[in-house]
DNA sequence: GTGGTCTAGACCACT
DNA sequence: GTGGTCTAGACCACG
């Protein structure tokens, strides 16, 4: 896990995005469980409220279980993760295409942008 | 101009996202004269102070000129109006892949979303 | 008498400048009428008001004498425009080493910087 | 820090100067934190807006970062920092090269003075 | 009436 | 305690 912070936007976003990332791309697997608030605010060097933060965001959204007493763990719901996925690319998406149209760019020169940035 | 706000973004933003909407949308015209800052306030029920705000960050852009007690006008340099839609167009593009990448979803994909979205 | 103005400064001070120049340069003679509010005012597209205000800079500055009803002169005192010169070479010089100096470059730098404009 | 202001320019610009030129020495070095806003407001007593505005101005120049919550600090990017010593180097000498050309003095002269001066 | 500056004081999110 | 946003209200220079 790299962790690398930037400043647009709050810190327990950032920490919640990464460990979304971790567990879409499969390097946390479904039923795994996940390191603890104080390892990972140690591994990340930050306040462990952070982290307490980003973990609470991540439960509301499903993505993440808390079993007690005995941690927290990836959901199995494997459904779950993917459906985590889909919306939060629509969001993306939206917002994206809401951010974009303002330019009155015509649609096919902004995909030609992306395929470009992308290469 | 529609004044509706939104919380997730500081009024001042918005304010400023509008009158770029305005202008690359040539609703504003090259050199046009632009309403005043407390007309503006009343019109969007905001405090001058927060309409000045938005202002500024439009002449850092480059967008607007202020010729003092003579009111505040769109640049009269199409190329700098131009310049900035094509600079925000890349700031917007790079964040959303930046965003979306995360989600590990292939890329033609994401463009097939994106074209759905739009119809 | 090019009559091209920014929004840096008042309108009025760029007037009186201008002036300022026409005199030292010779354009305007010592003891030579200058021409009138109202045909100044047309001239340079401006309202009456601010070429009075510029008028009452440059009779401070001692530049210029009102002759009542006859209307306004160049001084014929030459020593009082070469003074004058030299006074305000001398506030511009001394604002700018203390803008310049801020910057901590070494003088010889600057100096070739400003030969170089120059050029 | 002095803070002594005059009433020629805004007080938001002669703190954002102040602070400017305390990196341009090196007096704030690269990556170091930056007073907070209240307390410069305290120290010199201003407003804390002014001393905010006074901080817009830097970061949009981009010789201060904001961590947020964590506070603000001189960009670690030193080459950031000789480019903006370069911009406005450049902007001052263009207007004072501007200003003094207005009184037709010889070139010669005109370094000469400054050589004066700054003895 | 126009832009611009400044103050005082409040509220919010984040750590 | 940190930055950030916003309001309300005042004052100034300019035309």
């Amino acid at each position: 896990m790299a962790w690398k912070f930037t400043s647009d936007k709050p810190l327990y976003t950032q920490i919640a995005e990464s460990i979304i990332t971790a567990v879409l791309s499969g390097e946390y697997a479904p039923g795994e469980q996940i390191p603890s608030v104080r390892q990972l605010a140690i591994e990340a060097a930050v306040n462990p409220n952070t982290i307490q933060h980003a973990f609470n965001e991540l439960e509301n959204v499903g993505i993440i279980v808390s079993k007690g007493t005995m941690g927290r763990y990836v959901t199995e719901d494997v459904a779950a993760i993917e459906k985590s996925r889909k919306v939060m690319a629509e969001k993306i998406i939206k917002k994206f295409l809401a951010d974009i149209s303002q330019l009155e760019i015509p649609m096919e020169e902004i995909i030609s942008i992306i395929k470009e940035e992308k290469i």
